[in-house]
DNA sequence: TCTTAGATGCTCT
DNA sequence: GAGCATCTAAGAT
């Protein structure tokens, strides 16, 4: 039903596989239902190379350990106490290097998704709690049940959890400065953020890339 | 519609 | 003990 995307795909250099993703899947087949978005926004994370990654100059903790294994894995974190986010590891192994998934357009689960965000029926929320199902890393992790505990470290290639191909027509893609990563000097300024055009479920309204 | 502050807990120093 | 790749609610405009 959903292709999935070969481990070839997350070894191509960073940059690259963070634009490609724009437009992919994001698939995960729970025990009752799947849960399916097509990927929206995304951040590159090019390890050693960049201030604002967790393996800047290399540094390898039991936190970030999930980003020094191979290619096409999950690299699951809390941040801020409370909110998830999902990484997919690319180059690797030792290369860590990763992309953010910040922001999916809900197709399937909306039911799961709705519950797992609002605990409502999805046909109760309002336009605005619909937006905001998934327009976020912390609130698609929540909205797709993604957690440290279950996903860290996930390989990408089996069959609860994986990034599919589509053939739904996408919006150009666009780049920007990424978000929320104002502490890390120079860094702040690279254009490492890839997002779809004119779409409605991306985390911030889109912005020229400017600076 | 935009801006601000508080929540919250894991990870690293 | 401080900081964090965020989100939400509340208050200002």
């Amino acid at each position: 039903m959903y292709e999935k995307i070969p481990r070839t795909f997350f070894q191509q250099p960073t940059l690259k596989v963070a634009a490609s993703l724009v437009g992919k899947l994001l698939v995960i087949q729970g025990d009752m239902e799947k849960i399916v978005g097509k990927i929206v926004e995304v951040e590159a994370y090019k390890g050693p190379d960049d201030r604002a990654a967790h393996t800047y100059g290399g540094r390898r903790t039991t936190r970030n350990e999930a980003m020094f294994g191979e290619a096409g894995h999950a690299y699951v974190y809390i941040i801020y106490g409370i909110h998830h986010c999902i990484n997919c590891v690319t180059v690797g192994p030792d290369y860590p290097e990763g992309v953010l998934l910040r922001a999916v357009e809900p197709l399937e689960g909306l039911e799961t998704m709705a519950q797992n965000r609002f605990q409502q029926p999805y046909e109760s929320l309002t336009n605005q709690q619909r937006l905001q199902l998934t327009n976020g890393p912390g609130k698609l992790s929540q909205a797709f049940g993604i957690t440290k505990h279950a996903y860290n470290g996930h390989d990408l290639q089996s069959d609860t959890l994986f990034i599919a191909d589509s053939d739904r027509h996408t919006h150009p893609v666009l780049t920007s400065p990424r978000i929320g990563i104002d502490s890390s000097g120079e860094a702040k300024h690279y254009p490492w953020r890839f997002y779809e055009k004119n779409q409605i479920y991306v985390s911030k309204a889109p912005k020229p890339n400017d600076e």
